[in-house]
DNA sequence: TCGTAAATGCTAAAATATTAGCATATTACC
DNA sequence: GGTAATATGCTAATATTTTAGCATTTACGA
């Protein structure tokens, strides 16, 4: 359960996790909903429990249905998925991607005050070198 | 050509893509070393047929060998993948999204310094809000 | 130059992922 | 209670991905 991002997900149950992720929980439907080019209802709900014998999701039932959620909390995830993205494109730099993030982004001046503050408060942290 | 993370490719394909990138440029060889559960010669040859013939990559001869690079290049697709994570991942905030890559990496001190002054730059360029 | 090593071209088999369909159960409402 | 709407259980067909194998070409060194 360790990499998100990286590989073992197929085409569709990457674009199913994802919708997974961005919702919190999810019915059928909800996928169906969110998903671009939605295939079958039967189809979303064979991938949902393909998905959970492989252990990325549990379902839990709400009335008459079923409702799943990620059995690995988001921010893990989404850590992972992160670790991934720097590594592959950015150099493995923490900063260069952090960079590629801001550049983008069009941040407000109340955003980038928050951003330095933060990371003055990391700077007091424990970090030698 | 703008979905990196996204959907599109297989599981191999993105395998394969990610090393194309950390390395920016592979031969078929180069793959087989990098790739965690490594597939015989032939299949990384043809994944990287079926990627050049898929329009992500394209290939030139190095003597008698072909050496595959992307068509996009790294930091546009590192743009559309990083998107993708925080939308997916972190409430499409990015500045959510640098507080994980920051708080996970205990960067040294010169490189918060860093951080902090392009933030500043940041702040100084065309920013309204 | 001749042989060998290391590459590609091509084709097809095997495995996996994706999809749909029908049967059955449950809930809500009249 | 009966019925329609909305679920799931299960099974099988289809499509795509992944893989391997054999024939052929190309470069390099003995």
């Amino acid at each position: 359960m360790e990499d998100y991002g990286t590989i073992k997900l197929s085409r569709r149950e990457r674009q199913i996790m994802n919708i997974v992720y961005q919702r919190g929980r999810v019915s059928v439907t909800d996928v169906l909903e969110d998903i671009p080019d939605p295939p079958s209802y039967s189809t979303v709900r064979a991938l949902l429990r393909i998905l959970e014998e492989k252990g990325y999701l549990t379902h839990e039932k709400d009335g008459r249905r079923y409702i799943y959620r990620p059995t690995q909390p988001r921010h893990l995830a989404g850590r992972s998925a992160l670790k991934q993205i720097f590594q592959t494109f950015f150099d493995k730099s923490i900063e260069k991607t952090v960079i590629a993030l801001v550049s983008e982004a069009d941040l407000s001046d109340e955003e980038l005050d928050r951003l330095s503050q933060l990371i003055e408060q990391a700077k007091k942290g424990d970090n030698p070198s």
